[in-house]
RNA sequence: GUGGAUGUAGCGUAGUUGGUUAGCGCGUCAGAUUGUGACUCUGGAGAUCGUGGGUUCGAGUCCCAUCUUCCACC
């Protein structure tokens, strides 16, 4: 029997976004999903009840870092990602690419690998497609991202195109060294923002996309309008029979795009990350907690939300937390914030499921305060 | 009462032998954040330099008076 399989269950007549369910070893996902993201091992100021709670499915977390600390083998002897977090739903793990090319200081990208230097204390490190499964499959993750490079926004044409060339060879030894079947492992896109390569960069990885495919390289600093232009001519262009993850993205305006685009799955920082500088948001845009004027706003951040913040805090409450720096302010955002997305995309789905995506969006962007 | 010290933004302070628009930190106000280096980044507002007079081309800076606060002595 199979571990991993996708299941549709309605598509949108309006705009073609899909219902479905991942059938994963640690549980099955219903698609849309948003996925909070614990790239240490750990959704920033939630423990796993509170990411229950919030009825989060499915995480991420990341290769690159839980490689140079604590170290994939002490995962590993730990009995993997799931036991040595406390989180037994499905988990994606990021490939590192990304990381690689954001984070560490880069030395060198050569067809064989990437050498870069940690972050952390400036170790020289080389990095391969190889290296990179053998990293996952220790972590044990259910999604398995493969080892891309991801070309920033304003390369040449034939730079981006040698990147995704180069992305394209990486998969094939992606595929090739990975043997566990517990784990799918998800190809990924990309092509910079040049539509030719995106579709070039599809056709090529879709023969190794099994159960999952993913768009790397979008959302990373470009205006939202290039994003949606790429993501509506990819839409039609994907294998129909599995889910497809958006990667990096996003904001609630974003979610709802993406979504529309055909998109099952999308991933961000930005809830936890805004909640730590005191941000929350909200359904008429985003709510900055610092600002004066919530002093003594002794009502909810949303009157209509049942989050646990919600329900118990008040904002003059979350302003004093956040003006002092206190760790509980992010933690209650954080919360709201991941709440927020997850039941922005119920109402997605229902609104899929009335054939409706398009007027939903139209209704919820029109008072919706970027 | 006498002698000494002190006074610069809400708070703490820098300011050279007198020399452009008085600098900084905290606080304050507002923005940013999209495959995560938690507590960050960017920008704004806010000062008739205790008060009054004098010297000087020019005074936060020098002189006189006065007030505030603190210390010591009677």
């Amino acid at each position: 029997m199979e571990k991993f399989s996708y299941e549709i269950k309605h598509i949108c007549k309006q705009s073609g976004a899909r219902i479905g369910v991942f059938h994963t070893p640690h549980g099955d996902i219903e698609t849309p999903v948003f996925m909070p993201v614990g790239t240490l091992a750990t959704v920033k100021g939630l423990r796993p009840e509170d990411l229950e709670d919030v009825n989060a499915q499915i995480i991420l977390s990341n290769t690159y870092h839980l490689f140079l600390r604590p170290g994939e083998d002490v995962v590993k002897q730990a009995g993997g990602l799931h036991k040595f977090m406390n989180w037994n739903k499905p988990i994606l793990t990021d490939s590192g690419g990304f990381q690689v090319f954001s984070l560490a200081k880069l030395n060198k990208i050569t067809d064989d690998g990437v050498e870069f230097q940690s972050h952390l204390n400036g170790e020289r490190l080389f990095m391969t497609p190889e290296k990179c499964m053998q990293i996952q499959n220790d972590l044990g993750s259910d999604i398995i991202m493969a080892f891309d490079e991801c070309s920033k926004p304003g390369v040449s044409y034939d730079y981006a195109k040698k990147a995704l060339e180069r992305t394209t060879k990486w998969l094939d030894r992606c595929y090739k060294a990975h043997k566990n079947e517990n784990q799918m492992l998800f190809p990924i896109i990309q092509g910079n923002f040049f539509k030719d390569l995106r579709e070039r960069s599809l056709n090529e990885v879709a023969p190794y996309a099994k159960c999952g495919i993913a768009v790397g390289g979008l959302s990373v600093g470009e205006p939202k309008e290039v994003m949606y232009d790429i993501l509506s001519f990819l839409q039609d262009k994907y294998p129909q029979n599995m889910p497809r993850y958006l990667m990096g993205v996003g904001s609630p305006d974003c979610l709802i795009e993406g979504y529309a685009r055909g998109i099952d799955m999308m991933d961000c920082v930005l809830p936890t990350r805004i909640a730590r500088n005191g941000t929350a948001f909200s359904r008429y845009g985003k709510i900055v907690l610092k600002n004066a004027k919530y002093k003594r706003d002794f009502t909810p951040l949303e009157q209509e939300c049942n989050c646990y913040t919600c329900k118990n805090y008040t904002k003059a409450y979350l302003h004093h937390l956040v003006k002092c720096g206190e760790m509980l302010g992010a933690e209650l955002l954080s919360i709201h914030n991941i709440y927020h997305l997850i039941n922005l995309t119920d109402k997605i789905k229902e609104a899929i499921m009335q054939d409706r995506l398009l007027d939903f969006r139209d209704e919820y962007l029109k008072d919706y305060k970027l």
